[in-house]
RNA sequence: GCUCGAGUGGUGGAAUUGGUAGACACGUUGGACUUAAAAUCCAAUGGACAUUAGUCCGUGCGGGUUCAAGUCCCGCCUCGAGUACCA
């Protein structure tokens, strides 16, 4: 009997699949075991040797895990939402879930043929079917098959993976994705309480907001939410009351700057962005502002940074998340600045420079009067300021607002709109109103209108419609845009400690205090520079560091303790995105800042002891004591640290804080093939729809691409509008904002369906619930992940926040998703090269080239033996161009030359499983593809070398089987096949829970060589081995144990137990060294004390040869180990 | 720049707590079988000198610790991955 690899394979195979072997049980008393693959996105190319690397050594472990007695959960399924069907779509109006069904299923039928439904009138093949497109095949060619898509499924099975295929997903099924829009109701429906640290229902919040108003609510939200007591919030209408929950809410719906792809025509997210453009494609990215959903993934930064102390994940991995979230402990510092007005034309003399009110004494007198004034306005004006916010005017008002040296009673910033009501309690300022009036309109260019209290308590309409008038009349003030003049310029720094070392600050171009606080004369050198670095994409921003750039903004802030003004200046080192936008900046311990104020010869005061700045910045902490630095001084920095906080909370101007370079997660994309969101809007505002009607299917539409008023593919769909009387999808015209509305156009990213995945597996098929709770306590978590580093800040950071989300919810019962994480490394192509010389044309062995010019040419591999020779007759009939090509050869063969590069299609070394399994079986591969060296490193594929395994493959067969048939029999196994067997027993078991499984396979083969050698043919051995092999090559394990007369599979066979008896040994082969260097060997029985080692090794003959006469100075002797003479 | 990995024969790699460097394979060379090829089997295979023992050199480079270093320590070099003005 031969090895018939095709034919074992093929009938386990089916075995497997027709007796769902491998089916996992949700009620068992057997213990869980969890391995998981990280699921494929199904792509039409098909498989490559290097996609299976991690499912093999999933597959390997979850194998021996049953062979252990576990009930082992090994599922599959597929991340089918994604770009390339959609681009499909959009060339041919396919809709993308028959692509994505094509690149699962394949076209071929179980006997191999293509489906007749690809098949056109004329046999040739539907475009659909092709892996590459570009080439017309016809069902007529010979190699048509080739050319066809297989299926992941179809190449999945043909390497023989243990799947529990009942619990296959796919993200972009209706019934799956039905839980992704469950699960972000669940977020809309939640907020993050700090105070019990966790995510809550937005009820608890509504409660705390009816009973106290949001000021004593500790949560992570929107910066700059307005205070409201709880009447207030109780007399907000319910939209008012929507959009301030909306910034409470986990997942929530903002206007925000994203990475806007002009190319692809949606926005991605950061870790969809490498090196400034985008990951897919390598396109251009551009900063927008839109109105998109929002994942509030900042409020559980701490959490995902600590918690990565639970998991056994590779350090590389917990780095990059680390970073990814970028904790930065330090202060929030806040500098008054008080723009020069332009009335008073500062910069005329600018070393004197004056502040914003022209005494910053009074402003603070000013700040102080007009809190007190906010906390008692009068009935006017407390009237005037409810509807001035609850109208929904198009421009913001404050109140009580210190302008120049007065407070006026309303101001719109933006349209330089003053409204004053005049009531008795402001008599006393009466005959002043004159002279303020004055100033504030004809020197400030302030509008001022005036009522009053009579005006607005008895005719506040025709008050309104007064203000609306002028609003409307009055254009915005060129950039003014929202600022708080009261809050001053708020930093981030991680080193309060050097304080009194800032002598300049720097804004973000963005920020929005600029427009604000540039001073006219500075006012066109700031826009300039601004205009300059909007042009400059993000890209030439980032690659461009050393260019040093900034412009002065005219405006000073003041320093908190020594009340110093400090020059304010803008530049794009300094970045809108992270902390506040501005920075202090200490030029004497940071390298930029130090770069930039001699750049701009800004003063650098030392603030260290004894350390030269001269050259450079010091930015050690650790060994430095701070100087001049008033109440600092001599203080090291952990110290000063701490003081300069407390006195700067004294002051009223900073806090500890801790910053997070995190950002909340954008969660809409501008594309068809993906979730929908279960959203529709009422007047603008989200609202959610009721989970008992989910899923909400994706909508019917007929072109792919964003419509021509630029929204979104979903904008195409005509039946797109939510009914909420009949709770069901309705067609857009039947839209009459009053039960019919419209809904979201927007889909949801890729990683929405992948971030919850590994839990539906437990209970897939669920239609109730995510999963039942009895499932997800018996499955808990997965117990081995295994998959790409790719995913290291993307799927594994959201995926690890979504758990935590659904943990705080009682939904699932473990805050961490897996507790052992596996990166496997990537297989590399080992790419074949022709020589052409350039002056002859000739093609030119490797060997032969020696100084000529020559041009490599990529080779498909195909065309490439083991001992590099090229087929020449296969390589000519490859490409038109080379036919008629003249080769020069040496010895009569042509070597081609060898490189390693990634595999891919453009450099012809792509090698697929398919033609492995095929000419080697399936079980080669396997073994093979763990033998290439440690699962995590990267390694080149070289097919070359898997006639080792295949030829170990064979001789195991041989160790069992012979032409006659069985040659094992009942044979007492001997003391070295025990010994051979148990050393193996140990190794492998060992490997298998290291990971390492290179090392088991050399360990079968030098198993397998060691019985042949001992002719051995005992049964009990040979089952042994068939069980230890079995996870690493399933097929001809199973073939192996029915021939041994065993009737089940092999799946569940106990794994062979380890008795350690059998490797003792009564003597060891001593290696002696002389000085460290191993001379000779010596065989000396085990029981020798020391002295009797030592004494036989020096007396021994070659001892005496070694030392030549000389006297050893010292023996080492380590019993079982070595002996090492020195001297 | 920073963070993390990794450098061992012609190639992939092994050496689990410092203890025989190069296991196991590929490739190469020679041999057996065969008309021949394939397949299979046997032998050799880190380098240099000697080829009968034998000697010297060898784990990216330079130091160090130790009876003993691929393994530990210090300083460099090269390659790969991640990150990128993060205040």
């Amino acid at each position: 009997m031969n090895y018939d690899f095709k034919k074992i394979e093929a009938k386990w195979q089916k075995y497997w699949a027709e007796n769902q072997t491998f089916k996992a049980e949700n009620n068992s008393d057997k213990e869980k075991f969890y391995v998981l693959d990280m699921f494929p996105y199904p792509s039409g190319a098909g498989l490559h040797v290097g996609h299976p690397l991690g499912y093999i050594a999933s597959d390997i472990y979850a194998r021996y895990k049953r062979h252990q007695g576990f009930n082992v959960l090994h599922p599959m399924g597929y991340d089918s939402f994604g770009l390339p069907a959609e681009q499909y779509a959009i060339q041919t109006g396919l809709h993308p879930a028959v692509t994505t069904s094509i690149n699962i299923d394949g076209c071929l039928d179980a006997a191999g043929n293509i489906l007749p439904k690809y098949l056109n009138v004329d046999d040739s093949i539907k475009n659909e079917a092709l892996i590459d497109k570009t080439i017309a095949t016809s069902k007529k060619d010979e190699n048509y098959q080739e050319n066809i898509i297989k299926g992941y499924r179809k190449q999945l099975d043909k390497i023989g993976f243990s799947f529990d295929w009942s619990r296959e997903v796919r993200t972009s099924n209706p019934d799956y994705y039905k839980w992704t829009q469950w699960i972000f109701i669940q977020l809309f429906n939640s907020w993050y309480n700090k105070d019990s640290d966790k995510a809550e229902d937005i009820a608890t919040l509504i409660a705390l907001f009816e009973k106290d108003g949001n000021a004593t609510v500790n949560a992570v939200s929107d910066e700059d939410i307005p205070v409201f007591t709880a009447d207030e919030w109780n007399t907000f209408d319910p939209k008012k009351q929507q959009e301030l929950l909306l910034q409470y809410r986990l997942t929530y719906l903002a206007e925000t700057e994203v990475n806007w792809c002009p190319a692809l025509g949606t926005v991605l997210a950061n870790d969809e962005i490498i090196n400034g453009v985008s990951e897919r494609g390598g396109h251009p990215v551009v900063r927008k502002k839109m109105t998109q959903w929002s994942m509030r993934i900042s409020a559980y930064a701490q959490r995902l940074l600590d918690d990565l102390n639970t998991i056994d994940w590779p350090q590389p991995l917990k780095d990059s998340q680390t970073n990814w979230i970028g904790r930065s402990q330090g202060a929030s510092v806040t500098f008054k600045v008080l723009p020069l007005t332009p009335s008073e034309g500062g910069g005329t003399d600018s070393s004197s420079p004056r502040y914003y009110t022209g005494n910053s004494e009074i402003y603070g007198i000013l700040l102080e009067r007009a809190k007190e004034m906010r906390k008692n306005p009068t009935a006017a004006e407390a009237k005037l300021w409810d509807e001035l916010r609850n109208r929904n005017l198009n421009d913001k008002f404050r109140r009580q607002h210190p302008i120049s040296n007065y407070i006026v009673d309303f101001v719109c910033i933006e349209k330089n709109l003053i409204i004053e009501v005049d009531g008795e309690i402001h008599q006393y300022q009466l005959e002043k109103d004159d002279e303020r009036e004055l100033l504030l309109e004809q020197k400030k260019g302030f509008t001022v209108l005036r009522f009053s209290n009579d005006d607005v308590l008895n005719n506040i309409e025709a008050v309104i419609a007064k203000i609306e008038k002028k609003l409307s009349s009055l254009s915005s003030g060129e950039g003014w845009g929202e600022v708080d003049l009261d809050r001053g310029i708020e930093v981030f720094t991680t080193r309060p400690d050097t304080i009194f070392g800032v002598s300049f600050m720097v804004l973000a171009p963005e920020h929005e205090l600029v427009a604000t606080i540039t001073t006219p004369e500075q006012k066109a050198e700031v826009e300039a520079y601004i205009q300059a670095t909007a042009k400059r994409s993000e890209r030439e921003r980032m690659a461009d560091v050393k260019t040093i750039s900034g412009a002065f903004t005219g405006a000073y802030a003041e320093h908190p303790f020594s009340k110093e003004p400090i020059p304010v200046w803008i530049g794009d080192y300094v970045l809108a995105g992270y902390g506040t936008g501005a920075v202090m900046s200490v030029p004497c311990g940071d390298q930029r800042d130090y770069d930039f104020a001699k750049h701009f010869n800004i003063p650098i005061p030392n603030i260290f002891e004894g350390v030269d700045i001269s050259e450079e910045a010091h930015a050690d902490k650790d060994k430095t004591v701070i100087a001049n630095s008033d109440f600092l001084n001599g203080l090291p920095y952990k110290k000063a640290m701490k003081l300069a906080i407390y006195e700067l909370e004294k002051l009223g101007q900073g806090k500890g804080k801790i910053n997070y370079r995190l950002r909340d997660a954008v969660f809409s994309r501008q594309r068809y093939w993906g979730e929908p969101f279960p959203v529709y809007y009422v007047d603008g505002m989200p609202q959610m729809i009721a989970t008992e009607h989910l899923p909400i299917a994706l909508p019917v539409v007929e072109k792919y691409l964003p419509t021509e008023t630029g929204e979104p593919p979903l904008g195409n769909a005509t039946v797109w509008a939510w009914n909420t009387v009949t709770n069901k999808v309705v067609d857009n015209s039947e839209i009459d904002n009053a039960t019919v509305w419209p809904l979201e156009l927007n889909t949801m990213p890729g990683w929405a369906g992948s971030s919850f995945y590994f839990n539906r597996y437990m209970d897939p098929t669920n239609t109730e619930a995510i999963f039942s709770e009895d499932a997800m306590n018996y499955w808990q978590d997965v117990d081995l992940y295994i998959g790409g580093s790719e995913h290291a800040t993307g799927h594994l950071l959201y995926a690890r926040f979504w758990q935590k989300f659904l943990f705080d919810k009682g939904v699932v019962p473990k805050k961490e998703f897996a507790k052992k994480l596996i990166n496997q490394g990537m297989i590399t192509g080992t790419s074949a090269f022709v020589y052409r010389e350039e002056e002859s044309g000739q093609i030119i062995s490797k060997g032969l080239i020696d100084g000529k010019i020559v041009s490599p040419i990529h080779a498909d591999v195909s065309f490439v033996n083991a001992s590099d020779e090229l087929d020449i007759e296969a390589f000519k009939n490859w490409r038109e161009e080379y036919k008629d090509a003249a080769f020069v050869l040496e010895d009569g063969k042509y070597i081609v030359g060898r490189e390693v590069e990634k595999m891919s299609k453009s450099k012809y070394n792509v090698v697929s499983p398919d033609s492995i399994c095929e000419d080697y079986g399936a079980d080669s591969l396997r073994l093979y593809e763990m033998f290439l060296g440690p699962l995590e490193q990267s390694k080149p594929w070289n097919t070359a070398g898997i006639t080792g395994t295949h030829g170990f493959l064979k001789k195991l067969w041989r160790l069992y089987l012979e032409d006659n048939g069985a040659k094992f029999t009942d044979a007492a196994p001997t003391k070295d096949n025990l010994k051979t067997l148990h050393k193996t027993i140990k190794k492998v078991a060992e490997d298998i829970e290291n990971f390492s499984f290179n090392t088991s396979v050399s360990t079968f083969m030098i198993c397998v060589n060691e019985l042949s050698a001992q002719k051995c043919t005992s049964k009990e051995i040979l089952e042994s081995l068939a069980i230890l092999v079995s996870p690493y090559a399933p097929h001809i394990a199973e073939e192996l144990w029915e021939q041994l007369g065993n009737t089940t599979s092999i799946a569940t066979a106990p794994f062979p137990k380890f008795d350690a008896s059998h490797l003792v040994e009564s003597s060891k082969e001593y290696p002696i060294s002389f000085n460290g260097k191993m001379r000779f060997k010596l065989e000396l029985p085990l029981d020798l004390s020391k002295e009797e080692i030592e004494a036989t090794v020096m007396a021994h003959e070659k001892t005496i040869e070694q030392l030549q006469g000389r006297e050893p100075k010292k023996v080492i002797v380590v019993p079982g180990k070595i002996i090492n003479i020195v001297g």
